[in-house]
DNA sequence: ACTGATTTGCGTATGCTATACACAAATGAG
DNA sequence: CTCATTTGTGTATAGCATACGCAAATCAGT
């Protein structure tokens, strides 16, 4: 089971976040940190999913009881908001120092959906947990920014920049969620994964109209069979990535042509104006 | 909370998709049907979301006891699975019968993506639930199926044809979830939503480097600002769908145009081939 | 060294969840 | 009328997040 967070008071999480809190000196010292928990609760998560992270699990790890937890996070939502915020700040890219200059964008856009996908398969839980609204800590505030300046100064406006990016991100996203599935289906060969198709296929066979869904049948087959190599499933990841890029291009390439349209710009409000640098 | 569907006995769960099986008329006749289990629980789940969706409020809102649901269902996944495949049905599309001809494709791609954004919007619940494989059941294959004949016959290979329905499906899911937290904002204005930003704003200030991540904040407050009207967000999600129909464009023009290379297709693997009309 | 304020750790309790199991009630076939 | 069969349901279990209260630890001021 997984739940978006971002529940409880937005300020107590903010202020976690950016570790605002300091002991005060007084009374008992802790005997853990904020960050061995969301440690502890991120290693528990990556090993073995989200739907195993209780609060329970992750006070066992640390030695410590269930309610000790609680002294350090209010709450198990805050805890997620926390752990996503952490693991955003593993990303982190080298073209902010000027390579590939002004056309470089699309190389940097394809960085982009690579480390956020090496982001997915190292913490596959981030993909059955999305926040409603992204917890706004220095690790996800430093990706946000990193990602913008990707496309920044190729003559989008603010607005167009975010939606690019998102668009950037919600494929990431989605293309790592096939890949992993994928991946799983064909690792573990032997295992029920494998038989999945081979002891549902005889069924489907009798239950569906196989003339009135021929193309689906030959289709949704040849995906899962040609899928079985990992190979593929890379293919199919470049090939979307690239689909999605062609299309900001065109975008991009478009507006850059009628030029004489500059002078409207000024009348544009303020957050509309293409930001070039 | 939410998980991923498909645990269980797979035939099994096959053959409630189905419904083969058929009261034998000995015994006890239900007092229910499968479809009125399913309907309550879709209907909570839309009403009040997936979190408050537990076995017991659907048996209260259908006035047995909790346990007779599971005469009716192995388990709480496999329910789930069930309700993503009934509210797939709902989807119909009428691009069939050969309007707009060869070229029509992308009108059609629209219309997909489309109809997938007011699903969504119908069964909010279907974003945060995403099954690692989809129920194969007769709303589900007859969705894929339909969608799939949206881009048949316009050059593509079976594999590519999975790989930009996936990647179209994928951007319907993810643009939709962004436009429904947009409209959430603005809907409830004067709630602590509103709030959310304005109680925020002051604290993030303070805390983050303004200079370092001037472009952050400044995209950042534009995106949010400026999507407090619905039509703005209107505005992205058309957007993102012309850039991503635009790449499989880009795609689908550049395969056509080296026609020499369709002397070689004959050495290409089955389901690679392109399938034309 | 002693006191009091303060903070952490933890045991207990509550109310929620899914669901295994046993049994009662209902029903058709013989 | 009997019996096998199927459904409805009460009870029980194990797990979950977490509210609450108290004990233990630690510091500042005396």
């Amino acid at each position: 089971m997984a739940t978006s967070a971002g529940a409880g008071d937005p300020v107590r999480t903010l202020e976690l976040l950016w570790e605002v809190r300091q002991h005060s000196g007084l009374g008992r010292k802790p005997e853990l940190s904020l960050d061995q928990v969301v440690s502890a609760a991120i290693e528990l998560a990556d090993a073995e999913g989200l739907d195993s992270l209780s609060m329970r699990r992750v006070a066992e790890r640390l030695g410590v009881s269930t309610m000790s937890l609680y002294r350090y996070v209010p709450g198990k939502t805050e805890m997620f908001d926390i752990m996503v915020d952490r693991v955003s700040a593993e990303v982190c890219y080298h073209h902010e120092d000027g390579d590939g200059g002004r056309d470089g964008w699309r190389s940097r856009l394809e960085q982009v959906v690579r480390a956020n996908r090496a982001l997915f398969e190292r913490h596959p839980w981030l993909l059955t947990l999305f926040p409603r609204r992204p917890p706004l800590g220095p690790g996800v505030i430093a990706k946000y920014s990193a990602e913008l300046h990707a496309i920044d100064g190729i003559g989008l406006t603010d607005v167009e920049m975010d939606s690019v990016l998102t668009l950037v991100l919600e494929y990431a996203r989605g293309a790592t969620a096939n890949l992993i599935e994928w991946k799983k289906f064909s690792a573990r060969a032997e295992q029920s994964d494998d038989q999945w198709w081979a002891t549902l296929a005889p069924h489907l066979d009798r239950l569906l109209d196989q003339e009135r869904y021929a193309l689906a049948v030959r289709v949704g087959s040849a995906a899962t069979t040609h899928y079985n190599g990992v190979h593929d499933a890379e293919h199919a990841f470049e090939f979307g990535l690239q689909r999605v890029i062609d299309g900001i291009e065109s975008f991009v390439d478009d507006k850059c042509l009628p030029a004489e349209d500059d002078l409207l710009t000024d009348a544009l409000p303020e957050g509309k104006r293409p930001s070039r640098r």
